[in-house]
DNA sequence: CCAATAGTGTCTATGAGACAATATCAG
DNA sequence: CTGATATTGTCTCATAGACACTATTGG
């Protein structure tokens, strides 16, 4: 017994002597934020330009290293207040990135989150901080994607505040008539900033492209979609097909879209209808109610 | 321009006397494995009990700190090289657990993988080590899963070598007339261990929960299935279904299961029949080789 | 009336569950 | 022949793509 205790005591000091953290080199630990939104059938993703060395002028995810005393969706959250102001986005871990030289400054693991921000949110807090955020246009193409943005390019040497997109944009802050809420997909634009792969620091572009195809192969089988919805408890069947474009990037037809969603949401109460209607340009669209879970069965 | 440059000097000097490895507290970064099999229909888990505290005598996964100069999924592939001898494994990775005192000895986040090991492979390699690990059947309950074992509970106040299963159970290694090999889902045990989920250490209940949920998520949409075959050159259709039913916990109609099979890999090209069937009690089989991606076109 | 948007219906192809029927081996 | 396993076929239902049609508003 007593023998038995010490062999324990032995081994326990063994192993706190042995992984006593700062005793010898490990990685350290990050978390980097993919702040997504749908405007229309476009989605949105917010980039940072960077100032500092490494990747200088590129673009990187917004990101922060987890504190001791927070778990890594807690540092997204901080993550996502800091650069945004926002508060209570829904959040979905991604993947985690562990490659050596993901970092050229210092061996650094990240934990990637999936931010679902809806457009109204989003609208109130665009231009963000100091101009170095900017929500960009996500465009598949061939090969994976290229993201675009109608600001122009702010001068870096002063290096303060480039124009921000609400600025140049100059959108309206009133929703049912937003010029593209039910445009199609992202056209060309004519000018503004394109970025490529090869314009995204560190392996950012590999991250983006993970929660791309995360978010494609999710969207018909979960609930992902309505994360993005500007209110959960009165929209239409348009806002989310717009959403689901957004997200596939591919235009829904609008009969099939609806009896899909009738088939999944509506006849399993998981969406239910509200008595007013929104009116609009043409025929009042009823609106929608998100419950979530099957609310027909009291919990046990 | 000498201005800019010393402010991204001071910039860069910031960052690294802030992020300074060992500067400043930092969780630190483990890899835990999920060691999966099958064995005719049943789906088998490696688990190592606990000689030490905390959790001592209770049952977890292998796993390992993450160094300096290695990814997580390296730091996996050494975990299941030092705790099973195996090297070449498929693995997959699961996801990042980070709450805060899930160990409580100190803050370690850890990344799971999930290996996936053809049954050949282990069953000359179980009894593993010093008899701490155990293969495990994976029974799925309406709340969960439990585990359980047909070896002998070993001694531990000798805590050097208990009976592993290979011993107790005398496994024949012949394959074709293994007894098992054409079994349903497993029955329970008359004898042996019975392990739930408060019999397992850490949060290693929620991670082997988080995996069952997505192999059975994933199996029918990836080729995750045939990671376990022993031979991905010289299968049947009746390999390839009984690990699906061991994955998934169900058994799978025969006739239906083959027309899911050629539609998505036989008629894709992504398993193509082989000359020799395999011959065993009944007719024989036909056997295929798995080719994964679709050869037709040429890499351009 | 027209334009615009919302919503329904219909034809068809595909995939999967249930299950019957046939094929080919060992003995 | 029988037992055992492999393989094919058939009926039916659910789902989804393509697309035509109807409904309800504003002007």
């Amino acid at each position: 017994m007593i023998s038995e205790l010490s062999e324990d005591q032995k081994k326990e000091q063994e192993f706190l002597s042995k992984y006593d953290p700062g005793e010898y080199e490990r990685p350290s630990i990050a978390s980097d934020v993919l702040v997504f939104s749908t405007e229309g059938s476009v989605l949105k993703l917010l980039l940072i330009r960077r100032n500092d060395y490494p990747f200088k002028g590129k673009w990187c995810l917004p990101g922060s290293f987890i504190g001791a005393n927070e778990t890594a969706e807690e540092a997204a959250s901080r993550t996502l207040l800091k650069e945004t102001g926002m508060t209570g986005i829904a959040m979905e871990q991604l993947y985690t990135f562990s490659k050596i030289d993901r970092d050229p400054r210092m061996r650094i693991i990240s934990v990637s989150y999936i931010a679902m921000v809806p457009n109204r949110v989003l609208r109130f807090r665009k231009g963000i901080r100091d101009g170095e955020a900017v929500l960009f246009d996500v465009v598949r193409t061939g090969d994976g994607f290229v993201l675009m943005s109608d600001f122009e390019e702010p001068d870096l040497s002063g290096a303060e505040r480039g124009a921000t997109p609400s600025e140049v944009q100059g959108q309206a802050t009133v929703l049912p008539e937003t010029k593209d809420r039910n445009t199609a997909l992202p056209e060309a634009k004519t000018h503004g900033v394109l970025v490529r792969k090869g314009d995204i620091a560190f392996d950012h572009a590999e991250i983006i492209q993970t929660a791309l195809d995360r978010m494609v192969g999710k969207i018909d089988y979960t609930d992902i979609g309505f994360h993005f919805l500007d209110d959960k408890d009165a929209f239409t069947l348009t806002d989310l097909r717009l959403i689901y474009n957004a997200v596939k990037g591919v235009e829904h037809d609008i009969g099939n879209f609806r009896r899909f969603i009738k088939n999944r949401y509506i006849v399993t109460g998981k969406i239910i209808n509200n008595r007013e209607d929104r009116k609009g340009f043409g025929r009042p669209a009823a609106t929608y109610r998100y419950i979530g879970v099957n609310r027909q069965q009291p919990a046990k």
